[in-house]
DNA sequence: TTGTTTCATTGCAATATTACGATATAATTG
DNA sequence: CAATTATATCGTAATATTGCAATGAAACAA
């Protein structure tokens, strides 16, 4: 299979198990904390960044652009990336509020 | 391949993609949001609640087991699992921290 | 002891993900 | 135009994930 059933879960549980796995690989972790790092755009030196090669840089690139997270602009021969600010507030606020739910108090186990 | 490189990266950003691959499936987010809906203990009505085989909801509660996100307690025939509250609160540190950066600036895109 | 119930494990088929070489595309330079 | 630079896409191999039927194991009930 390999195959989640998401028609058996809710919009919202969805949402958060795709943006999930959107972090699901370091690679990804590792391009979005040096796009928050370095306080401009990202204009081609990720791949020597993160050591990757050109190609699976680009792909994990486009799995981060495809939910929103970034957004690229031609610039010249190069493209640069930087984190769409209203889309990861939007998709924060959702994760957040998953993460910070109050533990229920049952010293059952 | 199918195999991420976690060599190249550090340990904090194997750490956030780890617990978020965990959350990368709506079954395992559809089962953390029942414990903490139901104020108490799951012992047994996951398999109807979440609508899959059940060997295919044991082996989520395995991984989120093997994270330490859960833990469970042998009750009798059945078996009783709740978030482990130091562990989640652990981990929704670190993942709060990655989420709730300040986005740069700048308007370049 | 013989079921019965509940959950875990095994084994496997279907599908997804990751990585990268080769190649394409698109803008720029000479 | 030809060469260069930067990025995207294609194709494919290696590995991971998902789901479930079959089976196992452990506690309980009769």
């Amino acid at each position: 299979m390999g195959l989640a059933k998401t028609e058996m879960f809710t919009d919202k549980q969805n949402k958060i198990s795709l943006f999930a796995k959107v972090f699901g690989h370091p690679a990804r972790v590792a391009i979005l904390q040096y796009l928050f790092k370095i306080d401009t755009c990202i204009c081609g030196d990720l791949v020597s960044e993160i050591g990757l090669a050109q190609p699976t840089i680009s792909q994990h690139l486009k799995e981060l652009k495809n939910l929103g997270l970034i957004k690229g602009n031609v610039e010249g021969t190069s493209v640069c990336y930087c984190i769409d600010k209203d889309n990861w507030s939007n998709m924060k606020d959702i994760m957040i509020k998953f993460l910070d739910q109050d533990i229920p108090n049952t010293d059952c186990c």
